[in-house]
DNA sequence: GTCCGCTTGTGAAAACATTCACCTGCGGCG
DNA sequence: CGCCGCAGGTGAATGTTTTCACAAGCGGAC
């Protein structure tokens, strides 16, 4: 299979979400136009996006919802479950533990750590947290992935350890640049440069440099 | 001025990071090779994207770090502060509430709102969490930037509400795909999708459909 | 059975982004 | 002063992603 760019699977995840929707809707059927409308996106991306892992349609008719769905499903391997491993038991952290939708979507956190001795022992989400030089223990736990939610200082030594421990995904908060092996996915979710990104897209929009004013996103 | 591609701007955001790091290290001038070697890109791309915006650098030499600095503080529009109202004040909008890097990068919130009449009074940060209701208010408060932390359905709503009220920034938490005139400019920060981004490509890793396994992000 | 309207799947084209490669300018050294 | 090594700026080449446009397949009407 040819190589799939990022921005195809984050489609991937809006159409599941788009199909789900559907579903919840009764619909069995939908064409590339209507999935595409609901999404933001062109009918022709959308066919494209799903070419690239198979035929999922019939032509004159659409895509079978419900079928759409569960191939999607597998294909953002969807039809299993995660073990992820969260580091850093602070605002950020918390939020994601009590963020219902990650267990939902088939991500169970199944350890906590934190490095500051006043959280250590707490309990979280009926877990406890445990002391950050007991990473190496998310070997043992079958841990997928690694979720960082660690100040930007602790981030990138926390990825290596939780490389070191056999985790192949990381998902990190802390605005930062990671570097980790070519065989380590990783995400970073980085709220400080969307904030600045909207600071220059309003800022262009009020004062262009020189020419057309410019401001919409996504 | 030609089009900013948003690629641009955010590793504008991050040389910015590195810069204020490099300056704390004492650093009076840097490369745009040792620029580019901490943000995990080429130094083309550095001089690329600093060449959309003028020529800071001396040849020879490279940038002096402090010049850069401001410069790119200049760009990013991050030289005013920005007024920011956050809708939903659930774990995320506490979570970013506590988070001290808004303020310090120039963004004041300057307003809270919350549709749940248990939470409506409280009082957070030094701010009353008002009813979301009274969300045409923020035309007063000059708000520029609305924060959406609400549940998926409430957001296109509430961004709608946000934009009717005058706000041409919209940093939107929830997961789902929000609609907003051309001329306001949308980031969504999506955690699921990044969740079943890192889910694609773990599994991929482990099955691929028909050739190289294939990881890496970012 | 044939025609018709609809919609997929997909090469080809266009748009966009990154990398290359080289020209130019700078400071330092002898 | 003239040469050398370094490093920025930038047009051209390359690579990637999106859009276009159309052949082919499908069900339904008659």
């Amino acid at each position: 299979m040819a190589r799939i760019s990022e921005s195809t699977v984050r489609r991937l995840s809006h159409y599941y979400r788009v199909l789900e929707e559907v579903h919840a809707e009764g619909k069995r059927m939908i064409s590339s136009h209507r999935l595409a409308e609901r999404e933001g996106v062109t009918s022709a991306q959308v066919r494209k996006d799903l070419s690239y892992f198979g035929s999922f349609g019939r032509r004159g008719l659409g895509y079978k919802v419900e079928h759409l769905r569960e191939e999607i499903r597998s294909i953002l391997g969807l039809d299993r479950r995660w073990r992820v491993a969260l580091v850093g038991a602070g605002h950020i952290g918390s939020a994601l533990l009590a963020y219902r939708g990650f267990a939902a979507q088939g991500f169970d956190v199944v350890a906590i750590y934190d490095r500051d001795p006043g959280r250590v022992g707490q309990k979280i989400a009926g877990l406890v947290v445990q002391d950050a030089a007991a990473i190496p223990g998310v070997a043992a736990l079958g841990v997928d992935i690694g979720v960082i939610a660690t100040p930007p200082a602790a981030a990138q030594e926390v990825a290596e350890a939780l490389v070191a421990a056999g985790v192949h995904g990381i998902l990190n908060f802390a605005p930062r640049k990671l570097f980790v092996p070519a065989n380590v996915a990783l995400r970073t979710v980085d709220m400080t440069m969307e904030l600045e990104s909207l600071s220059f897209a309003l800022h262009q929009a009020r004062a262009p440099r020189r020419r057309r004013a410019r401001a919409g996103g996504e």
